[in-house]
DNA sequence: CGCTACAATTCATTTTTCGAGAATTCTAGT
DNA sequence: ACTAGAATTCTCGAAAAATGAATTGTAGCG
C-alpha cells in the first residue's frame, strides 16, 4: 500500500454549507436567517474558510455578496459534499429491509394514472417505508435528482445525463385534446381564428408543453394564445368548456371525470410517441427502500408490454 | 425550483475521518496515535457518531474493535468524502494557471526511461507546478489514484474500472533478458535445469511480474526460483551476473548501463505487447495542474509513433 | 452635503464543543 | 485470582462557535 500522504487542505461539510447559503441568498444577512443563526456568525466562517482556502470567495458590495470565481468553482462541490454525506448515514442505517423515508417525485399526468397502482403495490410490499410524492414539471424533477432532493422521478424522455441511471417505465401515446363539438383535427382546424385555439398547458419546464408548442408551430399557429393551469382536472375541465386545446396522454384522458366532453385527436407516431422514465441518482449506494422500488417498477413491466 | 426538504441527516468531515481512523486501525488506542490525540477522545466521537447515525458502527471486542454491517457499508464514504473535500479546495484555487502541487505515480520501467523527458519538458513549460513522482507496482498505483492520493499513474495496460480515466501513453516491447552467455532462448532452455532459471521480479502487484509468470508456466518451468527485487538497476545487474533471468521492456534495457552484458530475447507479441496507461479519477474536476500535465503527454504523442 | 437604510464587519461576551489526563471497567489469557 | 491490553467514564481546562451590540461602509435621496 501506498503510504498515505497527508495534504491537509479538506474542508468540513457545515463551512462549505454556510458558503452555499451565502452564495445562494447573496447575502450574509439572508443566509443567516436562513440557517437560524446571526450574521457576525456566518461573516467569520466565511472568512475563515476563505483564509483556509487562501481566495476570496465573494466580492462585497453594498448591496450583499457576488462569488468570485474561486467561489463559483467551489459552489457545485457544496451539493455534492452534502448529497455524499446524508447518502453515507442512509448506506449505515439501510440493513436491505427497506424502510424509512423514500422521496419520489413525478410528473403530474404520470401520478394520475399510472402510479396509483403501482404506489399500492409498493406500499403492500414495503409497508416500513415512508413514501412521499411530489409533482413538479421533468425539469425541475431533473434537477431535484441531481441535487439529492429527490430520490428518484418520473420524467418524460429523452433525459441523458453522466450523474443519472435511466430505466424505461411507461409509454405513452399523447393526444391532442379539444372540446367536444370538434370531431376532427380539420374540423378544428376550420373552426378556430386563423391565429389558432388557446394553448393550456402546465407551467415552463413541462416537456409535454413543449411538445405542444412544437406542433403548435406545425400547425401554423405559432402566435396562439397560451395559457397555463396547475392541475390536470383544471386543464381538461378547460378543455371542455372550449376554453382551447391541450396535449395529453390518452390513458390520462380516458380515465378521466371529462371524458364524454372532450375528443381526442391522434397526431403522427413522432408528436404523439412519448416515453417516461424513471431517472435516479448513479453515484454510489442505493437504497433498500429504493431498489424495493424498482423492483415494484419492473414487476409491473406487463402493464408496458400492455 | 423544488423546494429544499431539509434531511438533517448530514455527517462531518472529521467525525467520519476518525471513524475511518479506527476502522483501518482496528482499535481505538492506535486510531488514536494516528490522529494525534488521546483515546477517550476518539471513544466519544465514535460513539457521538453512532448515536447519530443510529446504529452501532463496531463491535467491541477486549482486543479492539471490528466493523458491523453499518460500518461496512459507511467505510467507503469515509474516502470519498475525503477526496472530495480536498478536490474541493483545489478546484477553488485553480484559477486555470497549472501551479501548486502534483502527484504522479509511476511503475520502475517508465519512470526510467519514458518519463524524464516528459518530466523536463513539463517543468519547462509549467515551472509552478510542484510535482512530485512516485514509483510503485501497478496495483498500489491504481489505489493510490482511485482514494485520491495520487492524481495520476503510469501503470501497465489493460486497466477498467468504471471510476478512472484511462489514456494511452505509451508502447512497449517486453523481452526477456537473460546474461550475455546465452546468445538464443534455445541455448537457455538446454543450458538451464528442468526447474528453469531464477525469475527476478519486482514485488507483488507488478504487472510484468505476472506475466513473467506465465511465460514461465508456459516454458513448462512452473517451480521455478523467484527472487524479488526493489530496483531496476539491481535487476539488470543480477541478470548480467548470470542470477536468473527477468523480464522488461526492450527501451529500459537498451538504455542500460549494463547492456553490454545481457541478451535481450524477443517474445510472441501476445507475450511482448504491453500498453503503458495513464489513469486519472473520472469523477469531478481536473486540476489545471493535472491538465499541464497531459497536454504535455498528448504531445509527446511522436514518441509513441517512434 | 448630510441623512437614511441596508448590509457587512468587528468586538466583547457567553455557550458549546473538543481534547487531555486520570480513574474505571471489561475481558482474554495465564 | 491476577495481569495486561483495551475501551469507557468522568472532570477539568482550552479552544471554537454563537450571540448581541456597536461600528463601518456605501448607495440612494432630499
Amino acid at each position: 500500500m501506498l503510504p498515505s500522504q497527508k495534504r491537509n487542505d479538506a474542508v468540513e461539510l457545515s463551512d462549505i454549507q454556510t458558503f452555499a447559503a451565502v452564495a445562494r441568498t447573496g447575502g450574509i444577512t439572508r443566509a443567516a436567517e436562513e440557517l437560524n443563526t446571526v450574521q457576525s456568525n456566518v461573516t467569520q466562517r466565511i472568512k475563515a474558510l476563505e483564509a483556509e482556502i487562501g481566495t476570496a470567495l465573494f466580492e462585497r458590495h453594498s448591496r450583499g455578496m457576488t462569488l468570485t470565481g474561486a467561489g463559483k468553482r467551489l459552489l457545485p462541490y457544496a451539493q455534492r459534499m452534502a448529497a455524499l454525506s446524508r447518502e453515507a448515514v442512509l448506506a449505515a442505517r439501510d440493513d436491505g429491509e427497506p424502510k424509512g423515508p423514500l422521496s419520489i417525485g413525478s410528473m403530474e399526468t404520470t401520478a394520475a394514472v399510472r402510479l396509483p397502482p403501482l404506489l399500492a403495490d409498493f406500499h403492500r410490499r414495503f409497508p416500513a417505508v415512508r413514501l412521499s410524492l411530489r409533482t413538479s414539471p421533468t425539469a425541475d424533477l431533473v434537477t431535484g435528482v441531481l441535487e439529492g432532493m429527490l430520490d428518484g422521478a418520473f420524467v418524460a424522455g429523452p433525459v441523458a445525463h453522466a450523474d443519472l441511471t435511466v430505466t424505461s417505465a411507461f409509454r405513452e401515446e399523447l393526444v391532442l385534446v379539444s372540446a367536444r363539438r370538434w370531431a376532427s383535427l380539420a374540423e378544428l382546424r376550420a373552426g378556430t381564428p386563423e391565429s389558432g385555439p388557446t394553448a393550456l398547458a402546465f407551467r415552463t419546464g413541462c416537456t409535454y408543453r413543449q411538445r405542444l408548442e412544437q406542433i403548435f408551430v406545425e400547425f401554423g399557429w405559432p402566435s396562439a394564445a397560451r395559457f397555463e393551469l396547475g392541475t390536470l382536472d383544471g386543464m381538461i375541465g378547460c378543455v371542455a368548456a372550449d376554453m382551447g386545446v391541450t396535449l395529453l396522454p390518452r390513458a390520462v384522458v380516458e380515465r378521466s371525470a371529462m371524458n364524454g366532453s372532450v375528443t381526442m385527436h391522434a397526431l403522427s407516431p413522432s408528436h404523439a410517441r412519448v416515453e417516461t422514465l424513471f431517472i435516479q441518482r448513479r453515484a454510489g449506494h442505493q437504497t433498500s427502500a429504493l431498489h424495493g422500488f424498482l423492483s415494484c417498477l419492473t414487476r409491473d413491466d406487463d402493464i408496458i408490454a400492455a
